[in-house]
DNA sequence: CAGTGGTCTAGACCACACT
DNA sequence: GTGTGGTCTAGACCACTGA
């Protein structure tokens, strides 16, 4: 069959097209490729694919989906330029996985000042139940008063705190989150979340400033009272942009810096 | 002409093709598109097409470098991607310029606690001719000893004042700077390097790190001495990778903060 | 309207990984 | 060898822009 309007008409899922032309201000026209990463970054959220596992070949995909290979080949491009998906030639299309050591501190941008790889450790603190405040809430996107979960953690590099961290998770997830199930583990937290709670954090967005250290930092980082520190807050999102965690830094950047690549 | 073995070897370019295997540790293969691509960034480093100006259309340059115009296509993905080249649907692909007001401060990441928008103004304070240290030789990839120009400026978001930066330019590009050239500019630096100095930043690294206010970044800034400030090194670079700009800046981050997404 | 980029398809062949 | 993703082509049609 040469390409003709036809095999438009004839896709198993008639996706919708803008043939109902200037339906709104923002018709929100979607091509075929995108609503296919729609329906496979939905089945990423429904579990359909676990973290670490291939996906169906591309063809599978073009035969479940009805459309051509090179359609799904685009949908997985974004996807894996989003870091949803990482192709390996030869093998497959696998689903991003925390677990994965080349994507244990994916999200740390901290960096030595002379370049020397480091070995880092999570150290955690403490562990308590809490509730929501105002603040927490907005972020959380969850109701002022709900239980949380606030973890506290130093991180090493090789034996010297550099950082510390607070961090704030929604209990209706993270609620059975115990010290013991982070003590004795060499992984990073979100492998630990990912294993543990089936949560995949997807993206982040940091808010950076310099402020003072208070006494807690100060004696943790072991630095005097009112050092700058580098104050580093995150929220993390996980599928369908849903926020599941607040994480508060403190950064100590006497050795080391915060590295940030502009394109 | 159906696709065949021959169409290969009716390239005008006839592309270098790992046909020749196993040639070393490090073949390098490099596709085709990948290889057109080289070709357009030597271009537009070589100033064949100008900032802003369109480049010719995707099947025009497939008839100039004998390949399809999909091979085309990919190749101007990528530009399109690392913001060399800008898409514009019916009119055709232009080349990125930072004489677009919206690309005025592109690489600038500070932005307000509050979300508001604001004016940003740039107040140059001083510029100099100056040697190049060690440090900034390495960085600039210069000789220690070097002429530099030594711009000095301050920002300021509705009239507060929030960044103050100490930029330092290699004078083989930019010895003829003069603070006459920056004072009556209500455009970017970048955008005043481009359209004088014909110097078109493509990317940066950034490092950051928390430190604390010196007299000079007090009285400024309007901080008391001692206020943590976020230290901003950036290193902008131009077409080929080459370094072209060493920026520190110190941001007042009482109401602004750092922005920056991971992905 | 013509010209541009944007999408979609179908098919061929290449590079890589496993068995 | 078989199956995977990666590249390249050719051609059709859609969407947007501006004359």
């Amino acid at each position: 069959m040469k390409s003709s309007p036809m095999s438009r008409s004839t896709l198993k899922k008639t996706p919708l097209r803008p043939s109902s032309r200037q339906a709104l201000v923002a018709p929100a026209f979607s091509p075929l490729y995108r609503q296919i990463k729609e329906l496979m970054v939905r089945a990423l959220g429904a579990g359909e694919w676990a973290p670490g596992a291939a996906i169906p070949s591309e063809s599978e995909l073009a035969v479940r989906f009805g459309v051509s290979q090179g359609t799904v080949r685009k949908a997985i491009d974004e996807m894996a330029a989003e870091n949803l998906l990482v192709r390996r030639q030869g093998k497959g299309t696998f689903v991003a996985s925390h677990n994965d050591p080349r994507s244990f501190y994916r999200f740390l941008r901290l960096t030595p000042d002379d370049g020397k790889v480091r070995q880092a450790r999570s150290e955690p603190l403490g562990c308590r139940a809490d509730e929501a405040d105002e603040a927490v809430a907005r972020v959380l996107q969850i109701q002022a008063g709900d239980a949380v979960v606030v973890l506290e953690r130093l991180l090493r590099f090789s034996g010297d705190p550099v950082v510390l961290d607070e961090i704030i998770l929604p209990a209706d997830i993270f609620g059975t989150l115990t010290l013991d199930m982070l003590k004795h583990s060499d992984r990073s937290l979100y492998s630990v979340f990912e294993s543990q709670f089936g949560v995949r954090m997807i993206r982040a967005e940091e808010r950076l400033r310099a402020v003072a250290a208070d006494a807690r930092a100060s004696s943790l980082l072991e630095v005097p009272e009112g050092t700058p520190l580098l104050l580093v807050e995150r929220v993390t999102y996980t599928y369908g942009d849903r926020p599941v965690e607040w994480r508060r830094g403190r950064y100590a950047t006497a050795q080391y810096h915060y590295f940030n690549e502009l394109g």
